[in-house]
DNA sequence: GCTATATTTAACTAGTAAGTTAATTAACCA
DNA sequence: TGGTTAATTAACTTACTAGTTAAATATAGC
């Protein structure tokens, strides 16, 4: 799985890395911090290995702090899932006119995006 | 891994799989019309693996029809994909301003859910 | 320097995933 | 009935993943 969105997709599909995701999205927070709700089921080792393949993956960042490690969210591995699945909205948005909607909502990021900022793609 | 949304990421997280669900997103297909942009890569019975996996994570829906499979989306798991995506939205609309048209799009949907369909969550 | 705290690395095991080839099932057609 | 096409199942191999325990590294504070 040579892939960086395979890569991201692979990180995500495991609870305890999610639940991780979701404590770093309330803020920063080092290894210790991350691992406490879950050692009672595994190892500190195991929680070291889960936030590198977080890392790897492209959704966190980890710095140095004496001898600590703040973990943080790092947003671009996730925009690049969602823009894979912005190709299939139609399809989950099942309502006819929630489609025309999100049509509306396409089309004003379209153009917020080409005022602004340059964006790849 | 136990639960729906990690073996949904986990069927998302292998390019064959992924161009699979492109092909179907244009439209409805049976095993030898998805498997054909693949027979040079692999054999029949691995296509067959990867379908398995995509109907097993609740992606796409196999059917019969004398001795074809047509195959079509189903787009369930990519809509709790994307419930799942809405709650780190904020970390890759990275600008403050299309923040807040981001927020104005969120009460609007929570306004067509109440009206219109009882969605849980 | 010594010790405590925070985190990682090493070495290993068990289970799962992705692929293979060969054989099998199922439906159509002549 | 026999052949052809479509797809799956069986049995197996290889590689990767998630976890383990034990040992190592790094930093701070006395």
């Amino acid at each position: 799985m040579r892939d960086r969105l395979s890569q991201t997709f692979a990180a995500l599909a495991d609870p305890t890395r999610r639940a991780m995701l979701a404590r770093l999205s309330k803020g920063e927070a080092n290894v210790s911090d991350l691992a406490r709700p879950f050692l009672k089921d595994m190892s500190l080792p195991a929680v070291t290995k889960h936030l590198q393949v977080l890392e790897k993956a492209g959704l966190i960042t980890k710095t140095r702090e004496a001898q600590w490690r703040p973990c943080k969210l790092k947003p671009g591995a996730l925009k690049d899932v969602a823009d894979w699945m912005e190709a299939y909205r139609m399809f989950w948005e099942e309502s006819f006119d929630r489609l025309g909607a999100y049509l509306e909502t396409v089309i004003a990021k379209k153009n917020a995006q080409g005022k602004k900022h340059g964006r790849k793609k």
